[in-house]
DNA sequence: TTATTTGGTTTATATTATAAACCTATTAAT
DNA sequence: ATTAATAGGTTTATAATATAAACCAAATAA
């Protein structure tokens, strides 16, 4: 039988986030508001969830003046993903 | 930016089932739910979702004296199905 | 000094997924 | 012959999720 999916990860949004941040590392809120074209709500949400599940690590603080939300993908969040990726190839695979 | 996952197929249960019938062609309402050990009602409302999309085309018949449910995929739904393949790679593939 | 923009969060709503309850017919048990 | 289980589903109620709208505080621009 085809393995479940996480579904934290099974979620167009927060895929997109752990994806970029799989490429970079860390990321901030803007930068990942940026990229997804996502709104501001949407990712506010879906950042918290990532967090609470230990998948991200979110440090706020001021650069210059302004707030600064900066993520950063923890290990766990790694495996996490590097686990999603294997059990969705099963479903995207040709099978003969 | 990463493009748009075809929300239709981007459901456990409905990718499973398109995943299945890409690899057979055709199948009946039993053998889906055993490979995807859903339940009857769930399987019931995701197939009428992906036919209704045009994806799979559902025939009804007797086969003895027991109904029998059998969906087919469509040409459209495999389009569908490949092009959500290669829109999820974006997501899952490792980028430098 | 009053708009506007930036960088967000909270909350309300719409959508979706899922299982429970149900239905009809068949086969098995008594 | 009657009752109980099983097969093969569908309908409907509920829970979970995603999403955007509304909001807020501070900074910058007009």
């Amino acid at each position: 039988m085809l393995r479940p999916l996480n579904p934290l990860l099974h979620s167009e949004l927060r895929l997109a986030v752990m994806s970029l941040l799989v490429a970079t590392g860390e990321a901030d809120f803007v930068y990942l508001r940026r990229q997804t074209g996502a709104t501001a709500g949407n990712l506010s949400v879906q950042l918290d969830k990532l967090s609470k599940a230990g998948y991200i690590e979110i440090t706020k603080r001021f650069v210059g003046k302004r707030p600064n939300t900066s993520c950063r993908l923890t290990d766990e969040g790694m495996a996490a993903f590097e686990e999603y990726v294997e059990a969705i190839k099963e479903y995207i695979k040709v099978r003969k």
